[in-house]
DNA sequence: GCAGGGTATTGCAACGTTGCATTCATCGAT
DNA sequence: ATCGATGAATGCAACGTTGCAATACCCTGC
C-alpha cells in the first residue's frame, strides 16, 4: 500500500540527497550520476511519489489544461468532436476540461473573458449564441480558438469548414437526383450564430444556379438542432402542404428527426423524399435508410485547433494575425438521397 | 481593455491596503470596513483581477477538479452521461476533466492509482476492461466512484442499475410479445467486465422461467459495443441459419446496428424480428422503427455519483464502508418490439 | 602543478494564495 | 481611569515545485 501523499522532500530524505536532486531525477533534465539516479528512483517508487500539479503549475505559470466549451456534450456531433479533441490534447500532454454552454450567451461570454479564474492555458470554443461582433470584442486572458463561427476581423483563430460551399454541394447533389422542391431545415434567426446563415446562403445559391427560385415556405426555422426539432419541422412541412421532394437539414440530428417523421407519415425515403444532413455523425451511417451527410473532417478540426493553441501558447508572438483555417469536408452519399 | 494578469499584490497597491485585506474582500470571510471594501472592490474591477487557481489549490490542497474516466466520449451513452455529470458537477462548483480509456486496461489502472499527478480531488470511472479484483486491489490517492461495475468487497463506491433484473425484464417483455427464439447480442468474454455477464444472466433467467432452454447459438459475442459490431453480429445470426425472432442487444448501439442489418436483409421490424436495446440513448427514440430500450436513469447516476464523491471528499471519515447504489431503470417499450 | 572545462550536487528564492497570530484603535462596562 | 471585548487591518509563514547561480569535485592538457 503506497502512501497517500509524499513530496520531493520525503523522497529526498529517504534517498539521502537534496530536494533539488530528486527534482532533477524526476524531470530528467539535469545530469545526475547513475548511482544516485538509481537510489533516488528506488525511493520514488517506494514512496509512490506523484508530482503536485498545483505547485508545478504555480511555478510554471501554466496549468497544462485547456478548456473546451461546446453547447452540449450529449449531441452526437459535439460528443464525437470532443472525443477527438481530448485524444489530440493528450498527445500534446494537455488535459481537457469541458464546459457546456447550452447556448447561453452569458455562459459563452463568461468563458471568453476568463471570469472564474485562470484555470486553463487556452480555450477552444464552439460559439452558439454570440454574434461575431461580440466574439471579437472581448479582451482575452488566454489564446482562443473558435470552432465553426466566422468572424471577419477577429482576435482569435478560427477553424471550420466552408459552410457556404458545403451547403451548395449538398443542395446541388439533391438537384442532381432530380429533386426540385428542396426544403431547408435549420434556420435560426433568433441566434446571431452565422453558421445557419451560411448554409442557407449555399443552399439558395445552388438552387438559383439550377434555375430554381428559392421558396420561403420551404425554408424552415428551428429552435435547437435536436432530432425533435427536425421531426417538428418535417411535420409542419407536410401539414402546410408545400410538398417537398427533398430535405436538406443543417444538422444530422435534424435530418434524423425529419426521417423519423417522414416514415411515420408513410413516405418512402428516398423514393418520395430524399434527405441530406450535415455533420457526418456515426448515427447517420446506421440510420434506415443510411443518411447522406456533409461530413466535416472532425479529426482535422481537432488537430488544427490544438495546433493553433499550441502556437499561441508556446510562441506568444503578439503580432501574428488570427488564422482562418478551412478544413475539408466530404459529401457522403448514401441511400437516403439516391435518385427516386 | 483589462490587464492580462494581475495579482492580489497589484490590487493592494492600487487600493492602498495590504494584500491580506484584498484577500479578505475577495473571500468575503473576514470583516472589512464598508469604505475599505468599496475601495478595494473598485481596484479589483479596474484591474480585472482573477484569482490564480494554481496558487489557491496549492494552499488549499484541493484542485476543485474531478476526473471522469469513460471508455469513449463519442458513443452516445457516454456522451449523454458525461453531459449530465459535467452539469451536476458545475452545480457543486466542480470542474470536470475527461479522460478516455478506450477500454485500455493500462489506462484504467493508471487513472486509478493516480499516476500522472494529483490533478483531481476525486474520480468517477466507468471501468471496462479491468476485473472486479483489479478494481479493488489498487490503493487510492483520491476517492473513487465506479459506474456500472459490480465489485463485491470494493474500496470504492459504486453506482449502477440492477443489470440482472433489467435484462430479465427486457427478455420477459420479448417473450410476452410471443417471441421464442430470442438472440442475446453483446457478450464480451475477452473482457473481465462484469456488466455483459450480468445481462446474460438476466436473459437466461427470464428464458428459463418461461420454459425456454437458452440456445448457445443465439448468444453472440462482440468485440466492442458499437453499431458496426451489432451489424456484424446480426449478419452472422442470419447467415448461421439460427433464425431468431427477436434480438436483445446489450447496448442501444448494438441494437441500432442490428436493426440496420435486419432492414438490409429485408426483415420487417417488429413483424419478423423484434429488437430491444439497452442504455436509453436519444437515438433510440428516433430510430426507424423507434427502438425499445432499457433506460437507466442517467440523471440519477450522475447525481448519486457526485454525491458519493462530495461525501468522501468533504467528510473523509475513513471508516465509512463503500456504498453500492442501485439506480432505477425503465423499460421504454416502442415500436421495435411490438407484438408481431 | 595549475589553469580550464566539464560533471554532479546543492541552496536560495520565488510563483500567488490563505491560515494563524498579531497589532492597533475604538468603545462600553466596571 | 482602566480593563476587556470587539472590529479592522496587517505581517509572517507555508503549500511543493523549479529556475538560477553557486559550489565542490574530478579530469585533461600544457
Amino acid at each position: 500500500m503506497t502512501t497517500v501523499s509524499s513530496r520531493l522532500k520525503d523522497v529526498a530524505a529517504l534517498a539521502g540527497v537534496s530536494i533539488r536532486t530528486v527534482s532533477n531525477v524526476v524531470s530528467g533534465s539535469a545530469s545526475v550520476a547513475e548511482e544516485t539516479r538509481a537510489r533516488v528512483q528506488r525511493a520514488l517508487d517506494e514512496l509512490g511519489y506523484r508530482p503536485n500539479l498545483a505547485a508545478r503549475n504555480l511555478r510554471a505559470g501554466r496549468t497544462g489544461l485547456i478548456g473546451l466549451a461546446i453547447p452540449e456534450l450529449h449531441s452526437p456531433y459535439f460528443g464525437e468532436l470532443a472525443g477527438l479533441i481530448v485524444e489530440a490534447a493528450r498527445q500534446r500532454s494537455w488535459t481537457v476540461v469541458i464546459d457546456q454552454t447550452f447556448g447561453d450567451p452569458d455562459a459563452e461570454r463568461r468563458l471568453l473573458d476568463g471570469t472564474g479564474g485562470r484555470l486553463v492555458d487556452g480555450l477552444i470554443i464552439s460559439p452558439w449564441s454570440l454574434s461575431p461582433e461580440e466574439l471579437t470584442a472581448q479582451a482575452r486572458s488566454v489564446p482562443v480558438v473558435l470552432l465553426g463561427e466566422r468572424h471577419p476581423h477577429g482576435l482569435a483563430d478560427r477553424v471550420a469548414v466552408d459552410n457556404v460551399l458545403a451547403a451548395d454541394e449538398a443542395t446541388t447533389h439533391l438537384i442532381g437526383t432530380g429533386r426540385r422542391r428542396i426544403a431547408a431545415v435549420g434556420l435560426q434567426p433568433h441566434l446571431r450564430n452565422g453558421t445557419a446563415h451560411q448554409r442557407l446562403e449555399g443552399y439558395r445559391t445552388a438552387l438559383r444556379r439550377a434555375g430554381i427560385e428559392p421558396d420561403p415556405r420551404l425554408e424552415r426555422t428551428v429552435t435547437t438542432l435536436h432530432r425533435s426539432d427536425g421531426a417538428e419541422a418535417m411535420t409542419a412541412l407536410l401539414e402546410d402542404g408545400v410538398r417537398p421532394d427533398a430535405v436538406f437539414a443543417f444538422s444530422d440530428e435534424l435530418a434524423l428527426g425529419a426521417l423519423h417523421t417522414a416514415h411515420r407519415h408513410g413516405l418512402r425515403v428516398p423514393r418520395d423524399l430524399a434527405v441530406v444532413g450535415f455533420d457526418g455523425i456515426e448515427d447517420a451511417l446506421y440510420a434506415n435508410p443510411a443518411l447522406t451527410t456533409v461530413a466535416p473532417d472532425k479529426r482535422q478540426i481537432a488537430e488544427r485547433a490544438l495546433q493553433c493553441l499550441a502556437d499561441r501558447i508556446y510562441s506568444p508572438a503578439a503580432g501574428v494575425p488570427p488564422l482562418d483555417i478551412v478544413v475539408p469536408h466530404r459529401l457522403e452519399i448514401r441511400a437516403s438521397s439516391h435518385a427516386s
